[in-house]
DNA sequence: GTCTATAATAAGATAGAC
DNA sequence: GTCTATCTTATTATAGAC
């Protein structure tokens, strides 16, 4: 009946792997944060930090994907859907001050040379949400080939002006992503049609 | 006459940096890459760690920023050359097997939250091969204030391009991002024309 | 400039009790 | 399911000799 000690231990350890990345993580600081038993962590999670941020990695992924299904959904024209998403990106961004944002990209960085466990959670996870863009534009009459790719651009584009956006504690990099993918989506849809 | 050592010591750092990140990048391993004097460390940088990195990371991008003034400069065209030199970038990483690229990103999320001193310097990093793109983009014929945008949305698709590369093992997504960052530019250039 | 030795701390992980 | 205690090993940094 703990489920909720476990939840608790997964979305404490997927905040704290957002800001500080993997290394930075110690599992005493999880414990301490979550406000959760010291007992429990290896308890759920036999194979220490290794299985605890994998899953936290995945399920993270998995709830941004998720999020970002429903956000395009709610606007019809795929061009306008993605460029409100990425604005929302910045404005949340924005809000807690460039400090948070690419929620895995630091430990995908760090994991991708030393664990082929987290390595494959991160590739699954931005597999994941390449996936539901490119849908999207699909729909938006983009072949199957052509919205793959420029799934791939955006995914790159927002992951990369995080970064950006947390180093030189400025969300209006996103902003002007933002426009420049409309843009892009524009052109490639003229040239399509 | 040890600038030998001091250069040493940089060299390594920066390789470890971008591959593992700032906090599973020890002092002793950098040591023992360098192949330098255990002593010499903290007498070329007496502030630890934190001096190291800064310094590390502030060298790796004023060299980045010089090889893209260089390369840019070899081709007339700037989206032709924008394009040579993503394209560059993705041999490179698929010859060395996806393991490195994005030098310092992993640093900057990592300490983003955690050092100013370092968070300085990726930022500063950043900056400067922000503007080497500007500015061959004004050459082509962009507005002053066009082209920075632009150049915004370059480095940071590289950079998340990279992120993504590594994590996928797969330098082809580089590849793409060359093709739509030329597409671009050219939609760019034709509708500012 | 470089050495060794060491301080001081923190890390991840395990054992065994309850 | 959870606790405490502990093992082992790493970390950054400093002191003082040479």
């Amino acid at each position: 009946m703990s489920k909720a000690t476990r939840d608790k231990i997964l979305a404490t350890t997927s905040s704290l792997l957002e800001r500080q990345g993997y290394h930075a993580t110690g599992l005493a600081q999880i414990v301490s944060e979550s406000a959760t038993p010291r007992g429990s962590l290896y308890y759920y999670f036999p194979d220490g930090k290794e299985e605890l941020a994998s899953e936290a990695v995945a399920l993270r992924m998995r709830a941004t994907a998720e999020f970002a299904r429903r956000f395009l959904g709610e606007i019809n024209d795929p061009v306008e859907a993605v460029y409100a998403m990425i604005m929302d990106m910045a404005e949340k961004m924005s809000k807690q001050g460039c400090g948070t944002g690419a929620p895995i990209a630091a430990v995908a960085l760090e994991a991708s040379n030393s664990s082929e466990r987290i390595r494959k959670a991160c590739a699954d996870g931005y597999q994941g949400l390449q996936e539901v863009l490119a849908a999207k534009l699909v729909m938006g009459g983009f072949s199957a080939e052509r919205a793959s790719s420029l799934a791939m651009t955006i995914n790159a584009s927002i992951e990369g002006g995080m970064v950006l956006s947390r180093t030189k504690h400025d969300s209006d990099i996103l902003v002007s992503i933002a426009d420049d993918m409309k843009f892009l989506l524009r052109s490639a849809l003229q040239a399509s049609g």
